[in-house]
RNA sequence: GGGCCGCUAGCUCAUCUGGUAGAGCACCACCCUUUUAAGGUGGCUGUGCUGAGUUCGAGUCUCAGGCGGCUCACCA
């Protein structure tokens, strides 16, 4: 579809509309017209004009003409900018025929500014009654059909600024998403949190299990990866002292992409030195809760069919394996001839912890639409978390799944270095990759008891705008690259 | 990587079983001084994703490829 695309197509393709606004834009240059603007001031949003309407208030205000409508002597168009829509109104018994003239000489799509006096029409609307206007961008293409928008879901997210331009409800996520993360730093902030920032570009990809991205360092004549998690250096600042850190930004996991995976995609990771999960489950309740308030969204009927009425449910993941199996796998004795029964398929030579995340995955996790702490993970599936102590064979951890996915994953932090050596050998055992040595050599130097928390931001998102695919939250998901044509 | 589905005008979509493509929007011309999916009259618009094959004839059938979507696998 990659000829669906304009990308600079030779002149002999070129269609008689771009000609004709070519032709239009010659003409302007001609008459000593700049098509392409400079610094326009306006007065004000097209939002507050029409949510505060003054009649006969003098306003500039600037936008991409979305729709036009002439009326021989007179024109109506919309404008548009960021917050809202404004209509304009010109006559031509006001402006003069050479100037009227020039003032059709606007095409939809074009970015002009206009001032004038506020009115309203008689049915109501709320009119820029244009008494100058400048051109500040001509549009050489036409913009997609306006009753229907841009469809096309590869044009879409190739061409995201027509998908912005034209579909209203994917800017309003994308504004959401947008305040989503300023909330989430600004209730952060003001608890203490500081947020730091940590390296993208890692020796060695650690603080998860997840293929990497490589790259090279020329200088260094080294190889680096893109960081798959944040996790090991935070905590190095627990060690540090700085006891409550957060990291809001960027991982990359070369892995597949999905409906739910984009190869690069945001975590929020916060520790928090002398705390424990059990902390940070209070605060993913605060955070979401705190979020939810400020967007206006009903904890209980915003989202429809999900339930975000704190306290979450607290359940740990054999009884929530019980609920949906029926099977009791803390006493079942033969837990791969239970996976077979139930139609699971797993590695031959798979563990039998293993096998049983398998059947979660399989069996419990979609079905955990409302939030829900699944915990008492099995301590040998979390190499970075500390044993509960008055059951040293799970960890002191939680994962909160929503909607039938994982959006947060958070424990209270293995701070014993030779158990944490221990657990990295075991994890490289027969690999041949390296163990963060230095990390351990950190931990040998004190860290603190703490609890650290990661939050998928994308999946927080998805959740709280309703959208089923990350690509919908992200603006510019990764696409196999455009076909180049020779 | 596997399976299924999609790709037709700038955009949104039609084109029953094979007979060389249509509508609306957009665009162009003319008319129209409060319209708002403005309206009226007339007009222009195509590499039917690409390539090969079958056929007298392919948008339509077959094969290969491209891109995308869903899904499975992968994925702490």
């Amino acid at each position: 579809m990659s000829d669906k695309v304009d990308q600079q197509a030779p002149a002999k393709d070129e269609k008689d509309f771009i000609l004709e606004r070519k032709e239009r834009l010659k003409k302007l240059i001609e008459m000593g017209i700049e098509p392409y603007g400079r610094k326009f001031v306006r007065t004000g949003t097209m939002k507050e004009y029409t949510d505060g309407f003054e009649e006969g208030k003098q306003v500039t205000v600037a936008g991409r003409v979305m729709a036009w409508r002439g009326h021989g002597k007179t024109v109506f168009a919309d404008l548009r900018d960021r917050t809202g829509k404004i209509q304009i109104y010109a006559r031509k018994d006001e402006l003069g025929d050479a100037v009227f003239e020039l003032f059709g000489c606007i095409d939809i799509g074009d970015v002009v500014g206009v001032s004038g006096k506020l009115v309203k029409t008689r049915t109501g609307e709320v009119t820029v009654h244009v008494e100058t206007f400048t051109f500040l961008s001509k549009a050489m293409m036409p913009l997609p059909e306006k009753w229907h928008g841009l469809k096309d879901i590869e044009t879409r997210y190739r061409q995201r600024y027509l998908d912005l331009i034209t579909n209203e409800d994917v800017r309003a996520v994308f504004m959401t998403r947008t305040r989503i993360v300023s909330l989430i730093r600004k209730f952060l902030d003001d608890q203490g949190y500081i947020e730091v920032e940590t390296p993208m570009m890692q020796a060695l990809a650690g603080g998860a299990v997840a293929k990497p991205f490589k790259t090279h360092h020329e200088a260094l004549s080294t190889d680096l990866y893109l960081r798959i998690a944040p996790e090991l250096f935070l905590k190095r600042l627990i060690v540090g002292g700085l006891e409550k850190v957060y990291e809001l930004n960027r991982n990359f996991r070369n892995e597949g992409i999905s409906r739910r995976h984009n190869p690069e995609f945001t975590m929020l990771e916060i520790y928090a030195a002398y705390e424990d999960y059990g902390t940070m489950m209070q605060l993913t309740e605060d955070l979401v809760v705190s979020v939810c308030g400020v967007l206006g969204i009903d904890l209980k009927t915003g989202i429809p069919g999900i339930d975000l009425t704190t306290p979450w449910r607290r359940v740990s993941i054999y009884d929530a394996l019980k609920e949906h199996t029926g099977i009791d796998f803390k006493t079942c004795g033969n837990v791969k001839e239970a996976a077979v029964k139930l139609g699971v398929e797993f590695d031959k030579t798979a563990k039998d912890h293993d096998v049983v995340n398998e059947i979660f995955e399989t069996c419990v996790e979609k079905k955990l639409v409302n939030p829900t702490f699944i915990t008492d993970y099995p301590i040998v599936l979390c190499p970075l978390a500390k044993a509960k102590k008055e059951d040293p064979s799970v960890a002191e951890r939680f994962e909160l799944y929503v909607n039938g996915q994982e959006i947060a994953n958070a424990y209270s932090e293995l701070n014993d270095p030779a158990i944490q050596l221990e657990n990295f050998l075991r994890q490289v055992e027969g690999t041949g990759k390296e163990i963060d040595a230095d990390y351990v050599r950190a931990l040998e130097h004190g860290m603190p008891p703490a609890g650290g928390l990661g939050i998928g931001i994308d999946r927080l998102v998805m959740l709280l705008t309703k959208q089923d695919s990350i690509r919908d939250v992200i603006l510019f998901p990764q696409l196999k690259p455009e076909k180049k044509e020779c």
